[in-house]
DNA sequence: ACCCAGGTGGCCC
DNA sequence: GGGCCACATGGG
């Protein structure tokens, strides 16, 4: 497909989904928030790790847990061992891997940036390479921290986009960095549309009825 | 009793 | 670079 053909494709897509689903829903509303505190951006990264192969009701219980502990802030998780995190994140399943992912994530953002504020002001290509190198942060849970909880300009790529591309012919190629970089560099770099065309593939890959 | 869900790491070739 | 398996819960 040539680049103007894609380009149109992937306008008329986003401007279907958005008529089709309009605002964002469920996880979505806080996910796409702007601005957002420094508390919701903390409740993003958290849930990001957590959602690792889940789905969100699971999630959602996690924090609910972390929430009636009064720990959902990643100084709260660092203040807890292993043992007790692990079980209030017990519900979002893998739990022991992800309180260790959690724990080497939130010990690699206090200890460098002491907080999101500075971190948010690392060169991108630098941070995001920073972020892969920690053990449990992949190229989706990298890119959803980079997007929906600092704003950046980076799409998301997930099984619910190869899902679509794949149906919509976009690519044979379904490799992360390569749908990654098609969408880039097709769309507005704008992390607003980022935000909500991400979450607008989402919703329609959950809604069983649009495949 | 299955099958599924925004992934990732470790191993193997 | 890609194929396979482990990691675990809750809901259909």
């Amino acid at each position: 497909m040539n680049k103007r053909k894609t380009r149109n494709t992937l306008e008329r897509i986003y401007r279907e989904l958005k008529r089709k689903y309009g605002k964002p829903r469920g996880q979505w509303v806080m996910w796409c928030k702007r601005p957002k505190t420094e508390r919701e951006r903390e409740e993003v990264i958290i849930g990001a790790v957590l959602t690792q192969r889940t789905n969100w009701v699971n999630v959602k219980s996690a924090l609910n847990n972390l929430k009636n502990a009064k720990v959902c802030s990643l100084k709260g998780i660092y203040k807890l061992n292993i043992e007790e995190l692990s079980v209030l994140i017990k519900p979002s399943g893998f739990y022991q891997a992800k309180a260790n992912y959690l724990f080497y994530l939130i010990d690699f953002i206090l200890n460098n940036y002491s907080g999101l504020k500075k971190l948010k002001g690392i060169n991108l290509k630098k941070l995001r390479e920073q972020l892969l190198s920690l053990k449990g942060i992949g190229p989706e849970t990298a890119d959803s921290i980079l997007l929906y909880a600092l704003d950046k300009s980076v799409f998301v790529i997930d099984e619910y986009t190869r899902r679509l591309v794949k149906k919509r012919n976009l690519s044979e190629n379904l490799s992360y960095t390569f749908l990654q970089k098609l969408f880039e560099e097709n769309l507005k770099k704008d992390f607003r549309l980022y935000q909500d065309f991400h979450a607008l593939i989402v919703m329609d890959g959950k809604n069983k009825t649009s495949k």
